[in-house]
RNA sequence: GUGAGAGUAGCUCAACUGGCAGAGCGCUGGACUGUGGCUCCAGUGGUUGGGGGUUCAAGUCCCCUCUCUCACCCCA
């Protein structure tokens, strides 16, 4: 390849009209689901405070220590490109004032200074949803619902909600507690070495601790979360999956599953497809009952999901054909280029996508672009057909012509239409 | 951030142990002077990702760098 001066940013990508066209569907059948939950869209800006995200997202996280892209504005006040959209959402629902309760949902872009790999890129898409204001299990079942019945829609394949409930703040802490106990009472007598990895998920994140291929299955009879979890917590936890049954959800409780980000607490789930690789994860969200406290707003309980765009693009979705112009006008000689360029120019008063090309090109040659184009008809414009005040109209299907007078096209156009709305293809 | 593999025409890929950079598809034109798709013919196409080194000679070997892929960490 020649040598460009510039390329994308690593782990970005541009969206070509083949997928551009894609998620333009997908996003209208996403965002019709969401609405029929009683949901409305937000945007909040690609960038904010860093302490908003430093704050919320906790500090030790590894979103914070390394994933951030942030940089200083010329009065040296930090600010950081999203990575995620859930604490931005929670201070947009406060700044503005909105009244619980609340079902926002949004399509924005996010950053992660990460290692590109398949499914996971620097800058990339979520759907989200953020049900604000409400705390009752059918909340939790409703949105995990919700969430699940949208991967079934886009056409996903085996798919699991894992769910776990990682109690309230406190009730983690507790936990956290009597697991390092037990961990380091078992190093001190000899009896256990964790690997390098484990070493640092000790004051980082220990419950994953009980997730790593070599050193969980060495930690059988530690204490489990659930039993620190208190009766209502229980309460709770079972109710959300009581009603999940009801709605016939394909769950599986995951004692270990747990999120990264500290502003979680109790209901936590994930939805995976067994069907492909290492970065299974389509959905993930949770319970965050304590982040707009901690933002400075009032106690607001929440729960609410995100989904990346690209891993469902990746693996579900093929290139659909893009519908060229419905007409492609053509000409012979510089005489009839003259007429059809005015003939053009009513074709768009008329609102009929249309095209035509301008260079001199033998009509052989424009008849191929027509049809590399995906038009539906060419419009052959002749001195014969000028002759008879008629325009010739090809159908690049069928092959079939017609000579019919101008004004027919907006005809022509509407039955194309109707005809498509029958077949439900519109 | 760690580890491994890869990068050759617009795209998909060839080129034996270092020895003239190729094919298919695409694109342009023609066979068919006003008719696309099928077929046939011709043409177009490259600093072999970039930089440096070894060598008579480097796509091929060595070093650096960029990007992609896969895995880890972690996550959507």
């Amino acid at each position: 390849m020649k040598t460009l001066k510039y390329r994308r940013p690593r782990g970005t990508r541009d969206i070509i009209p083949e997928e551009y066209e894609l998620r333009e569907r997908l996003l209208e059948k996403v965002q019709k689901t969401i609405r029929a939950y009683g949901y409305k869209f937000i945007i909040t800006p690609v960038f904010e405070r860093t302490e908003l995200f430093i704050r919320s997202i906790g500090d030790s996280t590894d979103i914070v220590e390394k994933e951030m892209y942030t940089f200083k504005d010329k009065k040296g006040r930090s600010f950081t490109l999203r990575p995620e959209g859930t604490a931005p959402v929670m201070r947009a629902f406060l700044e503005n004032g909105i009244v619980p309760p609340a079902k926002l949902a949004y399509v924005m872009n996010m950053f992660r200074a990460e290692r590109p790999q398949k499914g996971r890129l620097r800058e990339f898409w979520q759907v989200g949803v953020e049900a604000i204001g409400v705390k009752d299990p059918l909340v939790d079942a409703e949105v995990i619902e919700m969430g699940y019945s949208i991967l079934k829609e886009l056409g996903a394949e085996k798919l699991v909600v894992l769910l776990n409930s990682i109690g309230s703040i406190d009730e983690r802490q507790a936990y956290k507690k009597a697991l390092l106990d037990y961990i380091n009472e078992k190093e001190q007598d000899g009896s256990l070495d964790l690997c390098e990895d484990c070493k640092r998920r000790k004051n980082k994140n220990p419950l994953r601790i009980l997730d790593c291929k070599i050193d969980g299955p060495k930690l059988k009879d530690a204490p489990s979360l659930t039993e620190f979890l208190s009766p209502e917590s229980l309460k709770y936890f079972n109710e959300v999956k009581k009603y999940l049954d009801r709605w016939k959800v394909n769950y599986r409780e995951e004692p270990r599953l747990v999120r990264g980000l500290d502003y979680y607490n109790h209901t936590a789930f994930e939805i995976v497809s067994e069907k492909i690789g290492v970065q299974d994860t389509l959905l993930g969200g949770g319970r965050y009952d304590s982040l707009a406290e901690d933002m400075g707003g009032p106690a607001t309980p929440a729960i609410g999901w995100a989904m990346g765009l690209e891993r469902i693009i990746d693996y579900f979705y093929r290139i659909p054909i893009i519908p060229g112009p419905f007409y492609f006008v053509t000409t012979v000689n510089e005489f009839s280029k003259g007429y059809a360029i005015g003939l053009l120019k009513k074709i768009r008063e008329w609102k009929i996508p249309s095209d035509m090309t301008f260079e001199p090109k033998s009509l052989k040659a424009q008849m191929k672009i027509a049809d590399r184009l995906n038009a539906v008809k060419a419009v052959i414009v002749g001195e014969d057909e000028i002759k008879l005040q008629k325009v010739r109209v090809r159908d690049l299907e069928t092959g079939k012509e017609e000579l019919v007078p101008e004004k027919d096209l907006v005809r022509i156009y509407e039955e194309y239409l109707a005809e498509r709305r029958k077949k439900g293809l519109i």
